[in-house]
Order: structure tokens, then sequence, then C-alpha cells
DNA sequence: AGCCAGGGTCTGC
DNA sequence: GCAGACCATGGC
């Protein structure tokens, strides 16, 4: 990875990254496409980010900041080709990795992780992002450059369910509301949850109410980078049942969450189960 | 109108 | 442990 420091913006030279993947791969929602370039909201900050072959720039941030900040935020210091190497074992695996090629699991903050994916059940993308928005800008702090940062679980944690009611997030605002009062008072958090084994994390983040096994998972993975989680939605299930009848791959058992970042794309864009 | 969406809870066996 | 009703909302 090359870093170059480009009028005010940095230009950064990278493999087995796609920024329109990893964005529209269903792990974020704060993300949109505005021409070029792709606008969104994360870590505290509005950014601003475009792509051309193999040189993604930031926009209006600098070399110092990238490295300390965004190259870890889009998991740009791992080797996905090796990761992808270990998953080409597979014939069927191959397909899903080279097609979904370029997808990186982000890693985001905990929290918002976990509330996002709260607002996930039972619901479809499009919508999860429009609750998403409308709860930053209840109740999240306005940032430069227009948007809302993601609210802070201490401030939920005065709110009742029924302060959530201009959201429109039906019956998830009381799992929202417990989540954000566990995390305030500190009984859930990424440093009790980083200390235990995967299922212990996973029953500890069970003890929120709304929080399953699939929710669990996707904050094991997407909100804490834990790589062997493996979250299971009605597409991963129509997929596995297709694709891999036997189970996934035993080469694919350390990256279980990457390869099923994949399969998840591969399932749902390529036309899979459509055509 | 009915079905589906990155599910989970609660009840009853 | 497991099936089935139920849960809000909105797009198709």
């Amino acid at each position: 990875m090359t870093i170059e420091l480009l009028n005010g913006d940095t230009a950064v030279q990278v493999s087995d990254f796609s920024l329109e993947k990893t964005l529209e791969c269903g792990q974020c929602f704060r993300f949109c496409r505005d021409g070029e370039r792709w606008r969104g909201t994360a870590l505290g900050r509005v950014i601003e980010l475009s792509q051309r072959a193999d040189t993604v720039v930031f926009h209006g941030i600098l070399p110092g900041e990238f490295s300390a900040v965004w190259a870890d935020y889009f998991d740009l210091n791992t080797d996905y080709g090796a990761v992808n190497e270990a998953l080409c074992a597979d014939p069927t695996l191959r397909r899903a990795c080279e097609y979904g090629r370029g997808i990186r699991i982000m890693r985001q903050p905990l929290w918002e992780t976990l509330c996002s994916f709260i607002i996930s059940q039972n619901n479809n993308i499009p919508r999860i992002r429009g609750i998403i928005e409308r709860f930053c800008r209840a109740f999240g702090q306005p940032l430069e450059g227009g948007g809302y940062d993601f609210p802070r679980p201490e401030r939920l944690a005065e709110c009742d369910a029924c302060d959530l009611g201009e959201l429109r997030c039906g019956f998830r605002d009381r799992y929202i509301i417990d989540a954000a009062r566990k995390f305030a008072c500190g009984g859930v958090s990424a440093e009790k949850l980083g200390a235990l084994d995967l299922d212990g994390a996973r029953k500890l983040l069970m003890t929120i109410k709304g929080v399953g096994p699939k929710v669990a998972d996707c904050a094991l993975l997407f909100g804490l980078h834990r790589t062997e989680a493996f979250p299971a939605d009605v597409w991963i299930k129509r997929a596995m049942e297709r694709l891999f009848p036997g189970g996934l791959p035993e080469c694919a058992r350390p990256y279980a969450g990457i390869a099923q970042q994949y399969i998840f794309h591969y399932a749902r864009t390529s036309g899979l189960f459509s055509e």
C-alpha cells in the first residue's frame, strides 16, 4: 500500500479493495454514493471517498489521519490476498470469493454496529438506512459538513421507548433502549467481550433484549472484527442450502466471517436466486 | 391483498 | 429443544 499527499487529499494505492463493494455489501448503513464520490459519516466525522482502479482518494484527509484512523477503519492493513488464497481451496467458495473480491470487513465501532443490527432485524436494507438516518438526526451530535454523529448510548439511556416514535422503527424501539442502558452502565462493553471466547461473548450480547444469535454475530464480526463469527440471515441460510449442503468448507474456518460476507454478496447480487 | 425484509420473543408441547 | 404465532413498517 502506497500513500501519497495530493493537494490536501490522500491518495492510496491498494489491491483487493473495492470501495463500492465494501460500502454496499450490507455491513454498514451510513454511506451513500454522490456522483463519483461516496459520502458517509463515521467515527464522528463526515468523509468523502472516491476510487479509480486501484487508487482510492480520501478527500480532505491528510496522510497522517489516514494512517492513524482510516486505514484501519477500512481494514486496509490486513492481507486479503492471503485470506482469499485460503478460501479458494474450495471451488464453490472460489466463485463467491472472486465475485466479491475487494470486500473488506470494516472495523466499525461496537455500539454503532450492534444498534444498527438490532434495527436490521426482520427488515430490509433501504429501510434500515432510513431508520438509522432519522435516529442520528434525532439523537446524534451535529457535525461539520452537515451530518449527525451516531447517538451515544448515554444519550439514549435516559430515554423511553416512546421517545423513539418518530423513527418509525416498530417493535425495535425497546430493544434499542435496553441495549443503550446496558452499554451506558458498562454491563456490556468491548473490553468485556474482548476478554471472552466467541461463545461467551455471544451469550453476553444475547442478554440484551432483541439480540439473538444473528445480531450478536454481526456485532462480533463487524463491531469487534471476530472473523470466526458467521452471521446467518435468510440469504445466508438459502445460500448455504444451495451451495454448501454439507456445511462451510474446512478451509474457511478461521475466516468464516469473511467467507460469509462473500457468500452474502454473491447470493444477493449475482442473480443466484432470481434467474 | 399478501409476501418479504441481514430476527427475536414468548408460549406451548 | 423445537415449532408456531406474533411483532411494526414499507416496498413491491
